[in-house]
DNA sequence: TGCGAAGCGGAGGATGCCTCCGTATATGAA
DNA sequence: TTCATATACGGAGGCATCCTCCGCTTCGCA
């Protein structure tokens, strides 16, 4: 059942041929590898080389870099967002956003050199990253309703925030002491002033 | 007066011939407008060009891209310095620090997409590096010493900081309202509780 | 079994980094 | 002034990477 020669994709969700859908996992797997190894220095030749692709597959699957890593993320969004509704089970509202952020700086630095690639990805429009989204607000605004984190954030801010900590603690420079330093710095300005406080 | 061929420079300062003296001067405007226009994907060739030099004269004088941008930053150093310097004679020690630090963000994003190389760059060898953390780090000795802000972080920690709020303030999906907000929780979490606070 | 859509592969153009080395020039000495 | 030589210049070209294009192959439905 041919097609008009639209170029690219169609648009929706079309099932793939099963050589593709394999060919799709071979090229994730290589990805991840990759990316794991050299970071934002991996080299997308070699992703195709590792997956035993042709280049042109690569990139009839993946438009650019950053919808290869996007894709290679998606999964570990769910994790994500997995990880999220069960603190929003725990009882400290504020020990909770302290977890989540903590969680969300480790997924930021899961390859080294793509904070900002990778927090790009947290704004996509997968319903992985609605969820992710959706519950980290809701951990936010538990807090805040109980008056103990100031009121005047969103959880965009407190993703830019944990954006901020993992990028510098991926620094050569940085040491792991000092990343857990200005963490404290972050949740103590977050932290509502005690009433008598100046 | 010959030398024996010694491959790089000799060692020391040794004088520069008139016309490399020039070509140098070239180069780093070009290399200024360059940057400013192209941020991190600025090419050295451009670069070259713009300068009306051989690419091999740009890398006579500089060694990689890093070094080319150092340079090209040396004297916006003394004037971060100096900056700080009028700092330390102002009153307020909080308000100085808080200056300071928008200094500093405002100097790690001059140009777009390098932030983690112009934060190493603060930690070269050269005089005007030295000089500028000796001033930050009197900046925020006098405030920990007023007893407002913690005394449990290093200037270096206060520069991590800078670097934070510079990276999340040049993320295309940032806007100025927020990099106003982070600052301002970041300020607060430096600020010494005041008593009676929990 | 056959046909058309979907997918594959890799050659090759474009760009960027950097090295190498033959040539040109500035400079101090005579 | 002239000369010798260290110093500096320029750019061709090797290598790597990104990405496009398009002829060929394979899948899957009828």
């Amino acid at each position: 059942m041919p097609r008009s020669p639209g170029r690219p994709v169609p648009e929706a969700e079309r099932p793939l041929r099963a050589d593709a859908r394999r060919n799709r996992e071979l090229l994730l797997t290589a990805a991840h590898e990759a990316f794991t190894e050299h970071g934002a220095d991996a080299s997308l030749d070699d992703i195709a080389r590792r997956a035993g692709v042709g280049i042109g597959t690569l990139y009839r699957h993946f438009a650019d870099r950053d919808a290869l890593l996007v894709a290679t993320l998606e999964e570990r969004l769910v994790a994500l967002r997995d990880k999220g509704r069960a603190l929003l089970e725990t009882p400290d509202a504020v020990d909770a956003v302290v977890a989540w952020m903590k969680v969300l700086i480790k997924h930021l630095t899961t390859y080294r050199g793509m904070v900002g690639t990778i927090s790009a990805g947290l704004h996509g429009v997968s319903a992985a990253c609605e969820q992710v989204k959706e519950t980290g607000a809701a951990l936010l605004s538990r807090a805040q309703a109980a008056g103990e984190i100031r009121s005047d954030i969103d959880h965009d801010d407190l993703e830019a925030l944990a954006v901020a900590v993992a990028f510098t603690g991926q620094q050569p420079a940085s040491d792991p002491a000092r990343a857990r330093r200005m963490l404290t710095v972050i949740i103590d300005g977050l932290r509502v002033r005690a009433p008598g406080a100046k």
